[in-house]
DNA sequence: CCCCCGGCATGACGGTTGTCACCCGCGATG
DNA sequence: CATCGCGGGTGACAACCGTCATGCCGGGGG
């Protein structure tokens, strides 16, 4: 019997997820959660063998879940269900220890099935996203990601200088070399871009 | 017995849905499609009551399926469901003639409640969603929109006026123009604005 | 008929953005 | 010690952006 806990923000497909492993003899959903902190808890309290768990979720991502489990070094697998096909985000995920990554794109039975590999110490990762995820490392330093994230948000370079304490020409240079390493015209493409490959 | 059709692009979340519903003894899932097309076939050969659907889906939208069997006046009620809290959706939607409209984001419970009432001749709207609905009307015309949607995607003006045939002051008139009625500083702002409000 | 309005264009303005060359200070590395 | 790289900053320049005033045209509505 795999014992298993679900986190995983929108209540629908919580639910529906719940249903839909509820339907495999040898999986048992011992509880789920709505958010990082909430899933957090129930870790604790409930012990489950997996974890399976969203990434976008309010307060703590799936992302810094699988990173608290690995520096707790505590006996619990780690399952990513994602919307994202984003090789930044499976390549943070491998470094936090996770056992499987699927997107929600993949087949329901993909699920059991992962649920199952993983219990008995195996990995479940989307076959043609490991690929993509090695090969184009992210190009951005820190301060590139920061200053890009602003400016997505619509921010001018006065504004991103003032919340960074830096001079505002150093921001368009950040900018500048942001642009320049992803080969396209504008911050908007630029941030696009990072935000598609799961960099920023 | 309810005849349900499922539409939904992920195929994790499609199975998970049906397996939640498969659950309730007074629903029956006839089948289910992953993209617009696919669903209005299956629509015609399996004669629903009812149509559960997503609204972002590859080459058919939820919406616009809806149109199709307003226009057709086909027998089939229509539930939308959606991750996207944007009134100006729900607008739409109600335009096309569904009955109802539902987030992700409601306990899985909801919808087959919902189902049976919308059977029933009922409807089933988000309630706090209806009321933002209709509080805020979209200010922008097809120009400003289509303009819009171009820029956010990083295009230039000059960029934007070859696409369309307009001269690059124009353009700009119309992005001037879009940023004045949303209240914002810059085309970035305006066009997640716009977006979030499900104007674009 | 005239007048007004909406779509489109123009030109001019000041501010912002993207690029580049160059500067400084500092820690690492030789 | 020299010097190299790197994070941060400056200044200049061309291109672009956002704003505004102004103009033209065509189609209603009075």
């Amino acid at each position: 019997m795999i014992h298993v806990l679900l986190a995983e923000d929108q209540a629908m497909v919580r639910g529906a997820l719940s249903a839909l492993l509820s339907l495999e003899v040898d999986i048992d959903v011992l509880g789920s959660a709505a958010d990082g902190e909430a899933a957090w808890r129930e870790l604790q309290r409930l012990k489950p063998d997996v974890l399976v768990t969203d990434i976008e979720m309010p307060g703590l991502t799936g992302l810094e879940l699988a990173q608290r489990i690995q520096r707790q070094e505590l006996p619990i697998k780690v399952i990513i269900v994602t919307t994202f096909a984003r090789p930044g985000f499976l390549r943070r995920a491998l470094d936090a220890g996770v056992s499987g990554y699927l997107l929600k794109d993949a087949p329901a039975e993909h699920l059991a099935e992962a649920l199952r590999t993983v219990h008995c110490g195996g990995r479940a990762i989307d076959p043609q996203l490991a690929l993509e995820a090695w090969s184009e490392a992210d190009p951005l330093n820190d301060r590139e990601r920061q200053v890009l994230r602003l400016a997505g948000e619509g921010q001018s370079a006065g504004d991103i200088a003032t919340r960074l304490n830096l001079s505002h020409g150093t921001v368009r240079n950040y900018l500048s070399e942001a642009i320049g390493k992803l080969g396209v015209a504008n911050r908007i493409e630029a941030y696009r871009l990072a935000r598609q490959k799961g960099w920023l």
